[in-house]
DNA sequence: ATCAAATAGGTGAACGTTCACAACAAACGC
DNA sequence: GCGTTTGTTGTGAACGTTCACCTATTTGAT
């Protein structure tokens, strides 16, 4: 692995506008003392060159790190975090992936970018020459952001993608992706509800813009058509939000051979759709099963609590912080992808069809 | 502000342990060619003194950072959190903090600690002389941990305390308290009851262990007292768990003069009181008005969606952040402490009594 | 015994930035 | 005009660590 040795320094830019390495310290700092043309042409410098200051350099020679911590109860938080055992992206992306770097001695740092126009180059540049991390993680809609992927490669920084598309990057091998079976997590629903005897099980799906809305009904569809049932009868759209779910549900329950069971993409589709089902005068699960997707803290405190897949957030950037980590041994090869099993957690709102 | 030039370097391990520079750097790497003897030595030198690698300085000369970064989509993960609206402590602090600290060009790091026994001094200090950040942000139940405090004063590190009980060090300048106005909110609620004619109401609270628990029931108590009602009559204690909530709402509801509203110290009781509610035939909110606090999304689907005190976790770090900051700068004296308001979320789980 | 290799340790430079101080010019008071 | 201040720029050292290279010692094969 060839030194990096491309980052542009303090020096360039002097060298650039032809001034003295203190004078450009100086117009970074927003000193006094320096002409105004002569800040002007540095800072002109400074912008042609894309300098960044390096927080190391500047930690080392006194000045401020302009670093924060948030020093947080490890055994709580933690606890907290088991306890709710449900799914909410932050929480369960940083914690997964800030356990797995302490026990291999790394840290992780959550950062914000904003993909807007030229910020990206500037704002992204600055964090990559600023920290001078190890390897990045992206999460969708990063994971297949080529602007971003191809920033990172220039500055030789690793990445691991998160719920990318696909292989459309020829084997890059910076690029690790790392995803979650949301087929197999609908396929697994599915089933369930078939072994419970369901023969007309509906499906309420999200957006069509999130790949992994179609995935889900394609796991949907793929156990339903290997049962030899009807994987296009009982498919009603949604855009994951709540009146979505509403609207989607009544359409099924209105259907002249309304379905026994009914599976969300969503966990708010979900609920709406017991508040459909109640509104219809149907007892869940006596009358309805209702699977949910997502398995955020919500399906835990409906009545009846839900049977829900179970998203692996946490595995995944734990996951992803592994991979790249391994990467960084010489000579070891990791896989260039993972693929997480989703589970399914069986509460009350599955129970065999009526008729059955 | 003096400049900090305390911490200990590879130099006076050297010097202590009578070996070169290059030698300590061979131990701390764990690179071969060095005497197990000379390497015991060492390492006893680096235990007895506390050693702790620079990781600006290990940076410097070409090594690695041990950071990974976690790329986030700024706008669609703000947009998602503003959504949410609800109260998850991870999300809220985390992402407040990082807003905060963006606008002033700092970042905010999250940091796990272990408090078990001798790890603290470690861990914490290893964190402290690798990142050397610019100030530390304590929640609870840090935020009262004396050992953590001195750690930190130790390093020259400033502080914000979250949550801190109280001002038991008589005025330490390094430290800046943030607090949530617990007995404020509690008023709230209960005025909000008492505006709607409630005159019974009843009041769930938490564990005795934790003070916001008290305050809680302070500021229902003061309320109450302020309005000429009966402010220890419909206290029923709880421990924040949904079981505890379910027992005392039983319990205020079998009163020979029940109440004719109910506010509980957090959504997780609440949920059990609406529950317990319904189970007794009680629809809410026309029979029995309902007030939750903390405002996790959990509220928001329920059936009423609830009436709530939501508290401003986001803002707490924020808050922290910005005084952090403000202290840096030369001369500024920002306020030693700051008390943010709790604010009402009104939903439909709240209604004029019956009899009203 | 002799020479080559391997092992154990040390030395000076480099990394990118800021600090303390020196140097010089311009502006000012008298 | 002269000394003094004020503003502007440059110079060398320092921060804490690792890298490349060098020197001594030990080991092993011939």
């Amino acid at each position: 692995m060839a030194r990096r040795r491309l980052a542009v320094t303090i020096k360039h830019v002097a060298a650039d506008a032809g001034v003295s390495l203190q004078t450009v310290s100086r117009v970074i700092n927003n000193e006094p003392n320096v002409r105004p043309e002569m800040r002007e042409r540095v800072q002109a410098s400074i912008d042609r060159l894309g300098y960044v200051p390096s927080i190391a350099a500047q930690r080392m020679s006194g000045s401020k790190s302009y670093l924060i911590l948030a020093l947080n109860d490890r055994e709580r938080t933690i606890a907290d975090w088991r306890a709710r055992q449900g799914t909410d992206w932050v929480d369960q992306m940083l914690l997964g992936g800030m356990l797995e770097c302490a026990e291999h001695g790394y840290r992780l740092i959550f950062e914000l970018v904003d993909t807007h126009e030229d910020h990206l180059e500037r704002e992204l540049g600055a964090a990559l020459a600023a920290l001078q991390p190890d390897g990045a993680i992206l999460t969708p809609p990063h994971s297949d952001n080529q602007e971003i992927l191809r920033i990172l490669t220039r500055h030789h920084v690793p990445y691991a993608r998160i719920g990318a598309l696909g292989d459309e990057d020829g084997g890059s091998p910076a690029g690790v992706r790392v995803s979650m079976d949301d087929e197999g997590g609908a396929r697994l629903a599915t089933r369930h509800l078939i072994d419970l005897g369901h023969r007309r099980i509906g499906f309420i799906s999200g957006p069509a813009e999130y790949r992994l809305a179609g995935w889900r009904v394609d796991g949907w569809r793929a156990e339903m058509a290997a049962a030899g049932l009807d994987g296009h009868a009982w498919l009603e759209a949604g855009d994951f939000s709540y009146a979505s779910g509403a609207r989607a549900a009544r359409a099924l329950l209105a259907r002249a051979a309304p379905p026994s069971a009914i599976i969300a993409s969503n966990d708010q589709m979900a609920l709406a759709t017991i508040e459909a089902a109640r509104a219809a005068g149907l007892d869940i699960p006596r009358d309805l099963s209702v699977v949910s997707f997502d398995n955020t803290p919500l399906v835990r405190f409906t009545t009846p609590p839900l049977t829900a897949v179970d998203q692996p957030i946490a595995e995944t950037t734990a996951t992803a912080v592994r991979l790249l980590i391994e990467a960084q041994r010489e000579g070891a090869t990791p896989p260039p992808a993972a693929l997480l099993p989703m589970t399914l957690v069986t509460r009350s709102s599955t129970a065999p069809p009526p008729a059955a």
